[in-house]
DNA sequence: GTCTATATGGAGATAGAC
DNA sequence: GTCTATCTCCATATAGAC
């Protein structure tokens, strides 16, 4: 199983507007520049935050530039309109996320050495990293994970995020076809959203599995989680295939 | 497999108002308390529409009532607020729902004659209902599924649904129960969670599939998609069940 | 890079006529 | 049972001062 790692998710520097002409050079203070860059973070900080709990719908421009005590017009400024705003909350995060993703499948082929790479490292690689980052990956992850599981069932959303999460998948796809050679590539196709909906729906209310035990389990606890996600998605996928396959 | 059915949900008749007081009696047509039924229904599928397409928040009354044709004022007088006409969306159909799902368990038990229930006769039981009338029911059950799938990753959302779907769930988790005498009870519980996950995601956007595979799979049929789901879930659930059990 | 002020339109909810 | 008119508040976005 993974390790746990640190938040270290740091956004691309779009330019904050088409006209970034007027930039009187650096007469001030050396980190004026700095300053707009400190203030986009805190400001997808507060998004993230906001959109997670309440949807994009459900949250104000005027609720973000409350959260971080400032005027509209600064978030406009920095991002121009909501939809903007919302893509940049997808973005900082889902450049870590195909990066993990791509480091476990790589690994995964290495102790493969040719073989078929286990199907239980490629459903470790896909998921392991968002579920992981849900739990130990502090407030910010946590808010990102709920962020995706909200939106992830709403269409008008999902183009955003496929946009940036369809091509590490299409990697994996391409490697659980080599796993499963003798599996009609449309069943792996169905079994890899099954898994793309499961991984999602646990991360949003984790609550829920206490809530229908009536009170006995106790903790959310990732292992947990992910320790019957793994043989239960792998199992899944082997179901799928011809009696006598690999995998 | 279960077989298809009309589109039948009708809702309960909640009193308009705590004053409902001013009644004329029937003075000009015999049908002048219907038609508040009709329109009351009529309110309620064009929200149940409405959400599914643009969620709780991205809905506003007055798109309900220009949908209906009416003032928002005629929406307000028979649901009274936003949220209740929410409930009353959820409502009317979660009982046909709970309906099919019990049938659909007592066949099972039947069949099984005291004998543990087999886990395919209750993954289908539970899934199926929901996914054959996403599919088959017509465009209200259709809307309705969307609607579903959209809120269901949205905790302030989830409590009402839990409200309606949690009495059928528990039967179906103690049958789950019998079905995996030596199954730890929170490994169940997990596995539910994740067929739960499964079965509101792919109802949501058949179409992700159909993308990912670029336009190799052309229709998204239910029978398709159930034909993998059920040994799929199945299997994942004797996953984690220990090596020599039933099921 | 940040802020105040404001333009313009839409939100949910209610009063009261018919 | 339905509708018109309206109350109050909030939405996104922009202009322009500092």
């Amino acid at each position: 199983m993974p390790q746990t790692k640190a938040d270290t998710a740091r956004a691309g520097k779009p330019a904050p507007r088409k006209s970034a002409a007027v930039r009187s050079p650096g007469v001030s203070r050396a980190g004026s520049r700095r300053d707009g860059e400190e203030t986009r973070e805190r400001i997808v900080d507060a998004a993230e935050a906001l959109f997670a709990a309440h949807g994009f719908h459900g949250t104000s421009l005027r609720d973000v530039a409350e959260a971080i005590g400032s005027g509209i017009a600064l978030v406009t400024y920095h991002f121009g309109t909501k939809d903007m705003l919302f893509a940049a909350v997808v973005r900082r995060r889902a450049a870590y996320m195909a990066h993990e993703r791509i480091l476990a499948l790589d690994a995964a082929r290495s102790r493969a050495q040719g073989q078929p790479v286990p199907v239980e490292d490629l459903v470790s690689g896909y998921v392991w990293p968002f579920v992981e980052r849900s739990v130990a990956g502090g407030r910010g992850w946590k808010n990102y994970s709920l962020f995706v599981a909200r939106h992830a069932n709403s269409p008008e959303f999902t183009r955003v995020l496929s946009e940036h999460y369809d091509p590490v998948a299409r990697q994996y796809l391409n490697e659980f076809e080599r796993t499963f050679p003798h599996t009609p590539q449309k069943d792996i196709y169905y079994a890899f959203s099954f898994m793309v909906g499961t991984m999602v729906a646990i991360v949003a209310e984790p609550g829920r599995v206490e809530h229908l035990s009536l009170g006995q389990i106790k903790s959310s606890d990732v292992q947990e989680v992910f320790k019957r996600m793994k043989p239960f998605l792998s199992a899944g996928f082997r179901a799928l295939a011809p009696p006598s396959s690999s995998g």
